[in-house]
DNA sequence: TATATCATAACAAACGTTTGCAGTCAACAA
DNA sequence: TTGTTGACTGCAAACGTTTGTTATGATATA
């Protein structure tokens, strides 16, 4: 690989006066510019990331600390950043942590060592006093959809209100024994969108049914599991909320299974929604949560706080989306 | 942040010494060490993995490059790559490129500046020479699924065989009008698979009925549009092979929407087959591809590769996997 | 003519590490 | 005593950039 030393020899001018007509500093003869240019493109030289980041104490790179990729709103998130990153100039670095705190501390640990400029986080919600001290260490970080420490900004989905309107929106179809499927109450999302059902559960006066499987809560098996555990509990079950597509493909094929008809014996709705929902034999309703521009916002908010001068402090911001209904087949 | 030099400075040494006992170098007191030790803890000292890497010439970083994450088989293969990496002690770059060439070469760009010492590859099809350029570089480079040089290692399965297989699969329960749902021949997978599904086609003297959408080839409603065009070109239609789990899903939406019962009007078959397509309401039958293997060994060759002394020089390796038949409600 | 101004370019230090080389000191053998 | 060895540690260069300061002429001004 060419460095600029070697660029500086062929045009026979100094390193310094070659990194000024790459960076277009104005005081560069258009002369010594064209000669540069040429040795530039003679010895295809391009300038090592690594050396000027070290130099500048810029990286130009974002961590990306998410708990998996695979069939999770996550991975529309995660594109919807590295997109958004690599248009500002910065590349997405990206650990996946199963939503194991000790994978994720790892995760963050390195992340610390000077690998990033800022980090867009959806957390395990177990590591608060490591991401506490990786922000104090000047790193950006924004989380998304969790909220660990709300020090912290985030952006993330009014989860309680989508809690609270999928029972009523359920009530309103008819159904009095609506069941939730819900995560550990570590995670944020889960627990907002339990207060939400639990509230709304008690101004109608209905009896609350929830069910927790084991293992990933972003799988289908998960949601499988859980509906299936539902309604052998509660035969009477008249309609279920899932918390992800995923939870909600599973939830459709445990009832498949059970012989109940979706939705003239049970209705299901999901909250995550995305694309697949639409896709589905019988289409899920959902409300559906913008994945997409809580990425692209995420990164944005993360590299403004980058590239802010140290002089200006930017305020902590917590940004709540609204989720849309779409109504479909599964109502 | 905390430097070698700070640490060096409390515990009154040199820098070389601190960085001899954080590498466990043997010429240093046990005496010194625990100074050191102690002087790190107290600053709570990382080291700068940016200085490391640009001393050492070594980035300790690996890039993928994927089309897309969102609802392929490509998001199981990030979260193996990135698992294997993270285990060997490497981070991960990711860069998708929504089968977009000029996307493509940009992300591809930035990784030759220095940024990573290997790439795993998921390419368009359409910067071989770019492509050799790296490799030639001295960054260790690895196609995985697509193959768009034949001269660099790769990774895939052996499309070809899938398309044969699914063909005869389906002759045996009886189908004699058989889709293809296939996609741009620039793509090596699609490539392959219709010449094995062409030769199958022949060796039974079928008429040969195969679509192409427009779009994104790695999203349902590519998989719902070639389905639906096809049934209007070819009512006698009786089974369709789909390229991956989302094409197929789109064909089962497709498949419901015109009034086919699946399996007893039409059968369906995918490629790619994973966890999706078991809790599906009709559960699709599938040549499952060893996605997440494919990822652990692409980042196994790759890390391979990289730490392999400069002396030693690394064959070009194309390793082909087989994929497995999993018959479920589809067929 | 002497001096200030300006455009241009070189010099050198710095970013935070690693590492080859040389130096110090104590122990040991001759 | 003198030299040899070996364990330990410091010095300084290097990785490839950026950037503040300084140097060099040429031109403009007094």
């Amino acid at each position: 690989m060419a460095t600029l030393k070697d660029v500086a020899r062929l045009a026979c001018v100094d390193v310094s006066t070659v990194s000024r007509a790459l960076n277009n500093h104005p005081c560069v003869h258009a002369e010594t510019k064209k000669r540069i240019m040429a040795a530039v493109e003679k010895l295809s030289y391009r300038p090592n990331l690594l050396a000027k980041g070290l130099r500048q104490g810029k990286r130009h790179t974002i961590g990306f600390v998410v708990p998996k990729l695979h069939l999770s709103v996550f991975s529309t998130i995660a594109q919807s950043v590295e997109e958004t990153a690599r248009k500002a100039g910065y590349a997405t670095l990206i650990f996946c942590t199963d939503d194991n705190a000790a994978t994720e501390k790892d995760g963050l640990m390195r992340l610390r060592s000077g690998l990033v400029d800022g980090i867009v986080l959806a957390g395990t919600g177990k590591n608060k006093t490591l991401i506490r001290d990786i922000a104090a260490s000047g790193i950006a970080v924004t989380q998304i959809v969790r909220i660990v420490d709300e020090k912290q900004s985030s952006i993330t989905v009014d989860y309680g209100k989508c809690g609270s309107d999928a029972v009523h929106f359920l009530y309103q179809k008819g159904c009095r024994h609506i069941g939730l499927i819900t995560g550990p109450q570590t995670i944020s999302p889960y627990r907002f969108r339990l207060e939400g059902y639990e509230r709304a559960m008690k101004e109608l006066g209905l009896e609350e049914i929830f069910a927790e499987a084991v293992g990933s809560t972003i799988s289908m098996k998960y949601g499988y599991d859980a509906a299936g555990d539902m309604l052998r509990a509660h035969p009477e079950l008249d309609a279920v909320i899932a918390a992800t597509d995923s939870q909600g493909i599973g939830t459709l094929r445990a009832l498949k299974e059970s012989g109940r008809r979706v939705p003239a014996d049970v209705r299901v709705i999901s909250l995550t929604g995305h694309e697949i929902g639409s896709f589905l034999e019988t289409s899920l309703t959902t409300l559906e949560m913008p994945a997409r521009e809580i990425g692209i916002k995420a990164a944005r908010m993360t590299l403004e706080k980058i590239e802010a001068d140290a002089a200006e402090t930017v305020p902590v911001q917590h940004i709540s989306f609204d989720s849309r209904l779409i109504e479909r087949e599964s109502t």
